[in-house]
DNA sequence: CTGAAAGCGCTTACAG
DNA sequence: CTGAAAGCGCTTACAG
């Protein structure tokens, strides 16, 4: 019988499955299509007929399957987050934000490291042969030219979040480091604070420069002098921090306040000041920048600039599916360059100057 | 003509596209099937003929299709990773374990965070809404009973990861918490120490206890007598990591070496040590816990315990993939627990006993 | 604005 | 040990 041939069905849908299309459309009483259009946010379905399937997509608690939907519709993306430092504590929230991206634009991801030593030709193969079709780089790799000229070649999409100097083949999701940079160090100076001291970045990383020349800014804009004792070179980690921290603090003329690049290097000098007897901020006011854990992680607690990493990396994870989906369809897709904003923390290391 | 029905064929594989089954299976002379057996590891092919398809496979650059096999195969696994401490430094390896897990598992992993304050009903009611079919738990929440208590009630499938007392209802990764702080207590012994500092952990997470009970053990087989000076209480805060080791220092047969429960506390032990200028290790050895970041940002580097973080969670996602999927094949899946090996890095902050 | 049918790339259930 | 066909849950291309 008829009958029979349906129950001896290749595959039968388990009893608790969860509901489909077809269930919502049955229950709303419309076709698998307008379900469809419903989910995708058409703009051409009617207000009622809409209202109808939301109904029955509340009712039956259907959430749409997303192997389904990439797979019918062509719309596979397979991406790459390299990274090259492992301990970045950028990294947490940065994956975090890149699986939500995701997660909402059926994108496919992938986590690779870069080894050192590996070259730029080596990770590419890898890539490939991954079919990789675009790469999500976090600093410090966001920086690595001779990395992205490579990729860009081979035809993948690159996306550099929090690079100082975005390149021309890729898209880049920044915040205004120079700007973030000035508005610290004016934060400072408004705490009455004359003599700033400042630790630079690592020079490979172009976002150094950016917040270096937004303190010098704020330094004009405030009408001091520039002393270039009281810009120290470091590289990012905690023991660039400690040295610069007493070279600073040796100073006749010692400053009042230090602003460091990053968090780590922060916490360094507070580490420093404490081992001569200077209390913080009484006798010193510290800044950092990042607001990764280590800012909340020392006492007192950092005042620094957040960059909102998770959206960073969510927005370029976006731009990199966008991309690829748009060539895909034979569009062309030139990189997209997005500035989100950067906000000032003010924690427990900066008081106003005490005289 | 039959030809032109063809070219009107609803979609089209774009030219450049990707290799399929189909494509493997022609060149290689076999069916789709026989592919898939070989993809699939599957022990049923004959050895002459599994090679013909991996030469194919591999001139080709055939790469599976994700999404195709999960809607397939049934296999749909929806895993949320739920998260307290945003700062957790143990939450970017953890991430990059798990996504590797769901890489290779086709599972699709979603990430949740656990707001302060929010109830237990309203995280499972956010987990049912997606349709989650498993969760796993980082540390701290990997200890959160009434939590796993309400998931394991609704029938989700459950992972904690390095938790000290692994719940009857969930699987379990850890490393042997007691064994380790064992080892690390007995290193201290080795060097010639024999008042030993110890710095316990947050009380609301299970390991703790156990941490403390190897350091205890540790004491006892070396012939130690315990001194409950010797031992203060802390959370893994930095801040406690610093009241703790004051209280050590202040006492009048004072250590020789402090063993604290996490990496930021050893952090806030060298920091008070710096401050009383007792220098690390010369007068003061210290180690830590966890092996994170802040482990290698201090100077001097610290002593710690490795757990294989990343490798714990991407073998917890693997146990959850698996749970999932007998259930669904109507086998009894009971909870798993899998113990990993621990690893004692050795670093700058600890020395032989100067005398 | 709405729908019936084909197809995405795989695996499952059967059959030989 | 191997294969032909159906089906997973969606979207696309057409047609009305």
């Amino acid at each position: 019988m008829a009958q029979q041939a349906e129950n001896r069905k290749r595959r039968r849908r388990t009893p608790g499955a969860r509901p489909t299309v077809a269930d919502v459309a049955a229950a709303a009483g419309v076709s698998q299509m307008t379900v469809s259009r419903v989910i995708n946010r058409e703009m051409k379905v009617q207000p009622a007929t809409r209202e109808k399937v939301e109904r029955a997509i509340a009712a039956l608690g259907y959430v749409p399957n997303p192997a389904a939907r990439s797979l019918a519709g062509g719309n596979q993306c397979r991406l790459a987050l390299l990274y090259g430092n492992p301990s970045n504590a950028y990294l947490a929230e940065f994956l975090a934000g890149s699986l939500k991206g995701a997660d909402e634009h059926d994108v496919q991801l992938t986590i690779e490291h870069w080894r050192d030593g590996e070259t730029a030709k080596a990770i590419l193969l890898r890539l490939q042969a991954n079919r990789i079709d675009a790469v999500l780089l976090p600093p410090p790799l966001s920086d690595a030219a001779a990395l992205i000229a490579s990729f860009a070649e081979a035809g993948l999409a690159i996306a550099q979040v929090a690079t100082g100097q975005p390149a021309a083949t890729a898209s880049a999701v920044t915040i205004g480091d120079e700007a973030a940079a000035h508005a610290m160090t004016a934060h400072l100076i408004g705490l009455g604070h004359r003599r700033i001291g400042f630790i630079a970045g690592d020079r490979d990383q172009t976002a150094s420069a950016l917040r270096r020349a937004g303190y010098e800014r704020a330094l004009r804009d405030g009408g001091l002098a520039l002393d270039r004792a009281l810009i120290q070179p470091g590289d990012f980690t905690y023991r660039s921090g400690l040295r610069a921290a007493e070279t600073l603090l040796d100073l006749a003329d010692r400053p009042t306040a230090i602003f460091a690049s990053n968090d780590d290097m922060a916490a360094a000098v507070v580490s420093v000041a404490h081992r001569r007897h200077l209390m913080v901020p009484t006798d010193l006011s510290v800044s950092g920048f990042d607001d990764t854990a280590m800012a909340t992680s020392v006492w007192p607690e950092l005042t620094t600039v957040r960059q909102p990493i998770a959206e960073m990396s969510r927005l370029a994870t976006q731009l990199l599916a966008d991309t690829v989906r748009a060539r895909r369809h034979g569009k062309a897709a030139g990189p997209k360059h997005r500035q989100l904003d950067f906000t000032l923390i003010e924690r427990g290391s900066t008081i106003p100057l005490i005289r």
